[in-house]
DNA sequence: CATCGATGTTGAG
DNA sequence: TCAACCTCGATGG
C-alpha cells in the first residue's frame, strides 16, 4: 500500500522507539517463527528505509528486511509518536457541498511552489500529541490512530507475521510481501538493485543517476517512474501527480524528455517525498488556500490533481481526465495539460 | 453482509 | 501477461 514516504515514516518510528533497546521478537501467526528466533533478545541497532524497503539491524550482524507490498501494515502500541494528521479520518467530515470537482477552468494554481500551509501543518506533525503507553497507531499508506489498548502488550489481532516488543513499545506486522532476516551483504545487494532515493542519496548523485537512467531508455516516462531500479519509492499516485505537475505526457519515451525536465522531475520528487514524510500524507497539490488544504488533508478525493479522477474535469483546464491500464496499473493524466 | 478494488512485487507460464 | 500473495476500506444490496 505505501509509497516511499510511509516507509520512511515507519523507519523513523523504529528509530525513535526501538533502536537502542533489547527487542523480543516472535511470530504470533507462526509463519515467521524461525526468522523471529534469530533476532529475539537482541538490541536493535539501526532502522532505515530505502525506497519501499525497510531494514532493521539487530546486534550488528543480522537485518530484518520488510516490504509491505500492496496491503502490509505495522500496528504500533504503547510508546508511539503520533502525528496530527493521524487523527484525521479520511471520511469523517461530510463533504456533500463545496467539493472541488467543479472548480476547474479558472485561474491556474501554482503547481510547484512551496506552500506555507503545508509548512504550518508539517510543524504540527513534528510534535507528538502525547504518546502515552496506551496509544495504538496503524501505519500503512495512511496513519490512523485506533482505540487505546487496556493491557500492554495487547493481544495480537489477526494474522501477525512478526511482533517486535520492547519494555514500552510494541510493533505488529501484518500482510507484508517480504519479511526476512538477511546479512549485511544481502542488504547491500538489495540496495544496489534500487534506483536513487532522495532521502538516502545526495541531491547531486541522485539527480545524476536518475537523469542518466531515464535518458538512455526508450521506455515511456510513465513506466520508468514506477521502475524501482530507476528511482526508488514512487508508486502509482506519485507517478500520476509528478507527471501532471511537470506537464508531461506519460507516454513520452525517456530519452525524448528534455534533460532539464528530467532533472525537474527528480527535484519535484524530492520535494513531494520530503513533504510526505513531514506531513504523514501524500500532499501533491500546492498553492491551496487554508480551507482547500484542510479539505485535502481529510478527503482523499480532494488531494490529487489527476490520480483516481478518470472522467472528472481537470482541475486546471476542465478537460476530462484520461485513464489507461499500463502493466496492470491505472495511469491517470490530463490529455491537454500534459503534452 | 458480501463483494470489489488498491498506494506492489514476484514468479509461473 | 497474469495470478497469487493476504488485508481492509469502500461500496452496494
Amino acid at each position: 500500500m505505501p509509497e516511499g514516504h510511509s516507509v520512511h515514516r515507519i523507519a523513523r518510528q523504529f528509530a525513535e522507539h526501538f533502536v537502542g533497546h533489547t527487542v523480543r521478537a516472535s511470530s504470533p501467526q507462526g509463519r515467521f517463527a524461525a526468522g523471529a528466533a534469530k533476532i529475539d533478545g537482541r538490541v536493535m541497532t539501526d532502522a532505515r528505509a530505502v525506497g519501499k524497503h525497510m531494514f532493521l539491524e539487530f546486534g550488528g550482524g543480522d537485518w530484518l528486511r520488510v516490504h509491505l507490498g500492496m496491503y502490509g501494515a505495522w500496528d504500533f502500541t504503547g510508546d508511539v509518536t503520533v502525528s496530527a494528521t493521524a487523527t484525521l479520518a479520511d471520511d469523517d467530515a461530510e463533504g456533500a457541498e463545496g467539493r472541488s470537482d467543479d472548480d476547474s477552468g479558472d485561474g491556474s494554481p501554482d503547481r510547484s511552489a512551496g506552500s506555507p500551509i503545508i509548512d504550518a501543518a508539517a510543524e504540527d506533525s513534528l510534535h507528538s500529541i502525547g504518546a502515552p503507553r496506551r496509544t495504538r497507531l496503524r501505519m500503512a499508506e495512511r496513519e490512523k490512530q485506533g482505540e487505546d489498548i487496556d493491557v500492554f502488550p495487547p493481544e495480537p489481532i489477526g494474522q501477525v507475521r512478526v511482533r517486535l516488543l520492547t519494555e514500552s513499545s510494541c510493533a505488529d506486522l501484518r500482510g507484508p510481501t517480504a519479511c526476512e532476516v538477511i546479512t549485511a551483504d544481502e542488504v547491500a545487494a538489495v540496495i544496489a538493485r534500487l534506483g536513487p532515493d532522495p532521502l538516502v542519496d545526495s541531491p547531486e548523485e541522485g539527480e545524476e543517476r536518475f537523469t542518466a537512467a531515464v535518458r538512455r531508455r526508450a521506455t515511456p516516462i510513465g513506466v520508468l517512474l514506477m521502475d524501482q531500479s530507476i528511482v526508488s519509492g514512487i508508486g502509482n499516485i506519485y507517478r500520476a501527480e509528478l507527471l501532471f505537475r511537470a506537464g508531461l505526457d506519460p507516454h513520452t519515451p525517456g530519452k525524448q524528455v528534455p534533460e532539464d525536465l528530467v532533472r525537474e522531475l527528480w527535484r519535484d520528487w524530492t520535494r513531494l517525498l520530503v513533504d510526505g514524510v513531514r506531513v504523514g500524507q501524500m500532499m501533491t497539490m500546492d498553492g491551496l488556500d487554508e480551507e482547500a488544504y484542510r479539505r485535502a488533508l481529510v478527503h482523499r478525493d480532494d488531494r490529487h490533481w489527476v490520480y483516481h479522477r478518470a472522467g472528472l474535469p481537470c482541475r486546471v483546464c476542465g478537460t476530462n481526465i484520461a485513464m489507461e491500464l499500463v502493466a496492470g496499473r491505472k495511469l491517470y493524466w490530463c490529455p491537454v495539460c500534459q503534452t
